[in-house]
DNA sequence: ATGTTGCATCGAAGAACATCAATGCAACTC
DNA sequence: GAGTTGCATTGATGTTCTTCGATGCAACAT
């Protein structure tokens, strides 16, 4: 159970293993569609949630049945959701006797942390109020 | 046309101005709600290329002109998506004579990159390969 | 004024998604 | 063995999303 979809953004490429950065040169439609997967498991106020809960618990994991109850949904929309997230390659999870938990995977978090960070000492042509100026 | 629906997270709420960090503490639904509308923007490989043409364009900014031609969808589609993204307060735009220029909001970026950010020297409790240890 | 071009908005249609009750399965209890 | 508990899967339903053609509007050209 505990490893299967995770294979999200294209590591299998062989050259560059992280993005050319998102913010820094037009994306090709295959990163696209692959990073839009991750994004779009994040794009769910329950999953949000859940994520957080998940990626904030001190002993690094957390038990299904201390997520269910936080929520007023039923137990299978939870299980949906927890299944979206772990095929985004944003958690894993594990079952011990009865119960099964959940942790996060940072190396998912930290990728899109990447993607989303300027390259440091971008000029960025001062965009604030230039408006108006074509009449 | 230039500001409108811009303000997504919420900046008026006084206190807090950034976020406790969603893999730090759990999220209270509000902040989750608001946070999920910027993620599920960027959950969708055609705004992830468009953002990112307009945010690596050179000049700072891109004329819809520009944009529309490099996909196989129509005209209203990219509108649509442009407006989606200028919703989540990811980009803005300017009516500049004939044409309609976008530019990235950096702000926005910054402020998911921050979020998704794990605060500096975690323990992280080496979750690697300790599967199957409760048999 | 009339025509043209660039872009946004307006429905409509099909696909994808969130949610639930019902069910299945694994593990523990007796 | 039978019963119980924890969680995943299935199938169904209502909602949301993506996309389009048609249309509207602003700016420019003649």
């Amino acid at each position: 159970m505990s490893k299967q979809e995770l294979v999200v953004l294209g590591q299998s490429s062989g050259t560059d293993v992280c993005c050319p950065g998102l913010l820094t040169a037009p994306m090709d439609e295959t990163q696209a569609v692959e990073l839009a997967k991750v994004f779009k498991a994040l794009g769910d106020p329950v999953r949000l949630r859940l994520l957080s809960m998940i990626a904030s618990q001190a002993g690094g994991e957390v038990c299904v049945c201390d997520l269910t109850p936080a929520f007023d949904l039923s137990q299978p929309t939870i299980s949906h959701h927890l299944k979206l997230l772990r095929q985004a390659g944003l958690i894993d999870c594990e079952r011990r006797g009865t119960w099964v938990y959940y942790w996060l995977l940072p190396e998912m978090t930290d990728r899109l942390a990447g993607i989303l960070t300027r390259p440091a000492g971008e000029p960025l042509p001062a965009r604030t109020e230039t408006a108006g100026a074509a009449s």
